[in-house]
RNA sequence: GCCGCAGUGGCGGAACUGGCAGACGCACAGGACUUAAAAUCCUGCGGGACUAAUCUCCCGUGCCGGUUCGAUUCCGGCCUGCGGCACCA
């Protein structure tokens, strides 16, 4: 009898599948579109984190194959962006160079994890054939007015040279290479994705997607309810809008703060405060972003100038301090101290005075340590709102506050719009003209996509222009429209255009007339499930759905949120749980792992480290279990092979649990122990074939349709060798019956007083009365006093409670 | 500071809806096979008490308390680790 041998299987059955492929569309099957985050190609390969990540949607994608689908899996390249250029230019070889040698070295590296990856429809974003569409979809968007042109203090990382987007800055420092991020002021393409606030928050109820993305988005996207509450200023024309969320506390304002970049803040100065007004404005517009959110320490300055509360003409100071965001609301805030923490460490620094409006518990809070900031109490120091509850006031407010015109509701948001220009070479030029009679002007659509040039330097300026500025034969151009010589736009598009909509194009990527035909569109799309690292909560997965809903509104697509299920798999770790990195010399190629061990063997230990959605730290020595199992279920099938062994009734019962229980857990998502489950009735299988001498083919050929995502290679081959003619893959995932798994005697612990004292073993159809019957004389010895209760749960437990 | 998630043997982890905690695997120990080793197979493996051994008993799922016949699971209060947000008015 042969023993397993993982090369020669697996070697085989890649070979056969590349012939005769598995996965095929016959037009009937209903489709389950399963898709990985596809990835960046870079020059350092994948590891055994990596694997996981393609393992887990491979398994998933094999199973919903099973389970009689037409799958849709496919695998592509994100391969525009900071770090391939950054690569290359290190590497001193061109992007586009290096980029087809990393996809290379990927694709043969991913090849080795057997996925059923459709590679006929694989996508490249760098493909012009690609971001042809990529440049077409901005156009649409710069036709509806969603994409518009802007100049003002940007975020600015001075390591890679470029602007980056609000989510692209991490606690201040850049999310690529976590180097402080400053302000420059630059003329900025940005897309309007505030416009789609609101439909981006509220359909986030209907996604399947973890709680934790769903909550990362909405606080991301932050929305608040208040009112604008506009503020005269005294002795001038001028007035000062300051939003809140709390105008029920508008009585308690004692002062105003204006940011220091506010509009007005340098001519509320007055001859006395003029100096230090100016210093302090300088001051701040110093300090980094780093600086100002760490610090919180309170700073600022009195303007001089005083503006007068709509609601009571109190006289309001105005001061200016940095801790008011000049771009979030109006710039300006109205401040009580009595209830908000921020104004009441600015009030007792700067001694303003702090009057209460809510009293809490009925009263006034005596020598105020805190602010009170709940809106729980009855109004009180508020005119005519005394005695109303601040809970209901904060509601009714803003309405109360338009109607008497002293300012409006509003709703505010935390999200900007997307700033949507890099300085930078390696990205889909952005497709406009800058015609001096026109303005700006949107490359004919006929005439896209508009190609990257070659370019002598491609390294990044740092002046806030991009390479492509020097090279004049292609910024000269004419415009479209009235002829005149015209200058083409020269930044490029973030690494997030191409990944806002690969997924739709998959389906359809060879279509030269549309990003996806209607036709394929509706029959394929969209996403069924997707899985990737959950880094993306609020780049990726955010401005994909903005893409999607913009899609669905020019009637590209006829669905509007692009990925239905998301699940975020757990990250593999070196030891001591640290990211594997090159430079941290921890990473583990899966390479020789496949070699001494084999693809099946690694692509089951790879589920078996851990729960799916957590992370795991990679301790080599535990695939010597699943080979071991591997070697043992092969063996089990090899002695059953040549005997005709007749199904028995035990080996019917652990047929239909098997069965039962792996589904159960992989619907559940909990690949972990689908695997153990599969070490556990093999043990048990083998357990039994040494007493009857073998196993029945139809429970060995279940196993091994079971076992088929997994292990695809020795399942085929043992599939095969039980002599299945067709594939596995078109096999019917098995079914299990409920009465098939019953066993005749069932084991019932029996407990005293809810600890355990013993077992009994019954007739699965045990009447209450003889269960308690059986479990006392089982722990008879045990039961002390009189017998208060007497409690049986059918097939779990006996308790026995004395005194 | 606020919001999540997690904490179970030497280790990774399991336990469905509150029902015999520690499945499955790794490591380790003992045995079989072997001239020997590897591989393989068998057995044991939370801690403690008692015992020649079996039996039996006590403790035990981060800590303290509660609900319950019964709690890893539910509730309240902490501790620790990880992740997210962080002056958004």
């Amino acid at each position: 009898m042969a023993n397993y041998n993982h090369s020669a299987i697996e070697k085989k059955w890649r070979e056969n599948w590349e012939k005769h492929p598995i996965n095929v569309n016959d037009g009937k099957k209903p489709k389950y579109y399963c898709l990985d985050m596809f990835p960046y190609p870079s020059g350092s390969g994948i590891h055994v984190g990596h694997w996981r990540g393609y393992v887990i949607s491979d398994v998933w994608s094999r199973y919903q194959m099973l389970k009689g689908h037409y799958v849709i899996h496919p695998m592509g390249w994100d391969a525009f962006g900071l770090p391939a250029e950054n690569y290359a230019i290190k590497m001193g070889v061109h992007p586009a160079k290096s980029t087809e040698e990393n996809i290379k070295n990927f694709k043969r590296q991913i090849s080795e994890i057997a996925a059923i990856y459709d590679w006929d429809m694989e996508v490249n974003t760098t493909d012009p054939e690609f971001y042809k569409w990529t440049q077409w979809i901005f156009v649409q968007m710069f036709k509806k007015g969603l994409a518009y042109e802007k100049e003002f203090p940007i975020n600015w990382c001075p390591s890679c040279k470029t602007g980056l987007a609000n989510e692209e800055v991490v606690n201040g420092c850049c999310e690529r290479c976590g180097t402080a991020v400053t302000k420059k002021n630059l003329r900025q393409w940005m897309l309007k994705i505030t416009a789609y606030a609101d439909r981006l928050l509220n359909d986030l109820d209907k996604l399947d997607w973890p709680e934790k993305v769903k909550k990362m988005q909405t606080e991301w996207i932050g929305r608040s309810y208040g009112a604008e509450v506009d503020f005269p200023v005294e002795g001038r024309d001028e007035k000062i809008t300051v939003y809140t969320t709390r105008p029920d506390t508008l009585h308690g304002a004692t002062f105003m703060v204006l940011a220091p970049e506010h509009a007005l803040a340098k001519s509320l100065a007055t001859d006395e405060t003029r100096e230090a007004v100016e210093k302090y404005i300088f001051d701040s517009s110093m300090r980094s972003n780093v600086d100002r959110m760490q610090d919180k320490e309170k700073t600022g300055v009195f303007t001089g100038s005083y503006a007068i509360n709509p609601l009571n003409g109190a006289k309001t100071p105005i001061w200016l301090s940095d801790y008011v965001l000049a771009d979030y609301g109006t710039g300006a805030i109205m401040c009580v101290p009595a209830h908000d923490d921020r104004d009441f460490a600015f009030a007792k620094k700067f001694d303003i005075p702090i009057i209460q409006v809510i009293a809490r518990d009925g009263k006034e809070i005596e020598n105020m340590t805190e602010a009170y900031t709940e809106a729980n109490g009855v109004m009180i120091n508020s005119g005519e709102w005394n005695g109303m509850e601040s809970a209901v006031l904060k509601k009714e407010a803003p309405a109360m506050i338009e109607a008497r015109g002293l300012g409006r509701k509003t709703v505010n948001y935390k999200l900007r719009d997307w700033v949507f220009s890099r300085q930078r070479y390696w990205g889909e030029p952005i497709p406009i003209i800058h015609c001096p009679k026109c303005g700006n002007v949107a490359v004919p659509e006929d005439q896209l996509p508009l190609t990257l040039p070659e370019v002598e330097s491609y390294q990044p300026t740092g002046t806030g222009e991009s390479p492509l500025a020097d090279i004049e034969e292609w910024v000269n151009c004419t415009c479209p429209v009235c002829k005149s010589p015209a200058k083409r736009e020269t930044n490029t598009m973030p690494q997030w255009a191409g990944s806002s909509w690969y997924f739709l194009r998959y389906v359809d990527s060879h279509n030269k007339e549309a990003l996806v035909s209607k036709e394929k569109a509706d029959k394929y799309l969209p996403v069924d499930m997707y899985i990737g690292g959950v880094e993306h909560a609020v780049l990726h997965l955010l401005y994909s759905r903005f893409y999607t809903k913009f899609l669905h509104d020019i009637g590209v697509v006829d669905f509007d949120e692009p990925f239905k299920k998301l699940f975020n798999q757990g990250m593999i770790t070196g030891k001591n749980g640290i990211k594997m990195s090159k430079s941290k010399g921890n990473v583990v190629s899966p390479d020789d792992l496949v070699r001494d061990y084999g693809c099946d063997a690694l692509r089951m230990y790879e589920l078996f480290v851990g729960p799916p959605e957590l992370d795991a730290e990679w301790d080599e020595r535990g695939i010597e279990g699943v080979s071991r199992f591997l070697s043992r279920f092969y063996n089990l099938i090899q002695d059953s092979l040549d005997k005709d062994i007749m199904a028995t009734k035990e080996m019917v019962r652990l047929r239909h649990k098997l069965v039962y229980d792996i589904e159960q857990r992989f619907d559940q998502f909990n690949l972990n122990t689908v695997v153990s489950g599969f070490m556990e009735y093999n043990n048990k299988f083998i357990e039994l074939a040494k007493k009857t001498g073998g196993i029945d083919k139809e429970t060995l050929k279940t196993f091994v349709i079971l076992l088929a995502p997994f292990a695809p290679h020795i399942s085929e081959e043992l599939w095969q060798q039980l002599g299945g003619t067709d594939t596995v893959f078109h096999a019917q995932w098995p079914e299990w019956n409920e009465d098939e798994m019953k066993d005749d005697e069932i084991e019932i612990g029996v407990q005293v007083n809810g600890k355990a004292r013993g077992v009994v073993s019954l007739p699965a159809d045990v009447s209450r009365e003889d269960a308690i019957a059986a479990g006392k004389a089982a722990v008879a010895d045990k039961i002390t006093g009189a017998i208060v209760k007497e409690i049986y749960v059918p097939g779990r437990i006996i308790n026995i409670v004395c005194r």
